[in-house]
DNA sequence: GCGACAG
DNA sequence: ATCTTGTCGC
């Protein structure tokens, strides 16, 4: 599948709910009470990024985390406006700001800035059965670096699979 | 037509 | 996301 803005879930949500399925049959030990996607929640245009969409789909609490900031130009956010906000307002580790939507006023996310170290914050949304206080404090508490350690975890062992798969057809 | 664009 | 160049710090 392409990646196409707006559309992640498309592409990605599937392998997430396999993967899922996959845990629950060989440890079903370790399935999880809640998930972190590499991804948006609520804060997307239509208010149901990759982390809603995969909640949903797998009936679990999930949290979405994305690096990058993605316009929602129906609610005048821009790249350019939140890093700037971000920048003036976020200071200490673990300091965070609600996105509101400049049309609707809902709340949809927030920036956090994980550490001291981080200028550039990573955007938190609820994806699904869990509220936006409680995705922030437990994103900021889950994080050693920018990117709290699940999803650093995650991307870099898949990562590490794709530098083997690579290196063996050669 | 131009710019913007989670990963 | 990927790629390349350059800098800082342990």
């Amino acid at each position: 599948m392409p990646y196409i803005a707006g559309y992640l879930a498309f592409r990605e949500a599937p392998a997430l709910l396999d993967l899922l399925t996959r845990l629950k049959e060989t440890k079903p030990e370790l399935y999880p009470q809640i998930a972190f996607v590499d991804g948006n929640g609520t804060l997307h245009p239509r208010r149901f990024g990759l982390a809603c969409h995969f909640g949903v789909l797998a009936d679990i609490p999930c949290i979405g985390v994305a690096k990058n900031f993605l316009e929602i130009p129906t609610e005048s956010l821009t790249i350019k406006d939140t890093k700037q906000v971000s920048r003036e307002h976020l200071h200490g580790a673990g300091a965070w700001l609600p996105i509101v939507g400049k049309m609707t006023h809902d709340l949809l996310g927030a920036a956090l800035r994980a550490s001291s170290e981080s200028v550039n914050p990573v955007f938190v949304s609820p994806g699904h059965r869990v509220s936006l206080a409680t995705s922030v404090a437990l994103a900021a508490a889950c994080c050693k670096y920018r990117v709290p350690e699940p999803v650093r975890a995650a991307d870099s062992a898949s990562r590490q699979l794709v530098r083997e798969i690579t290196a063996r057809s050669q």
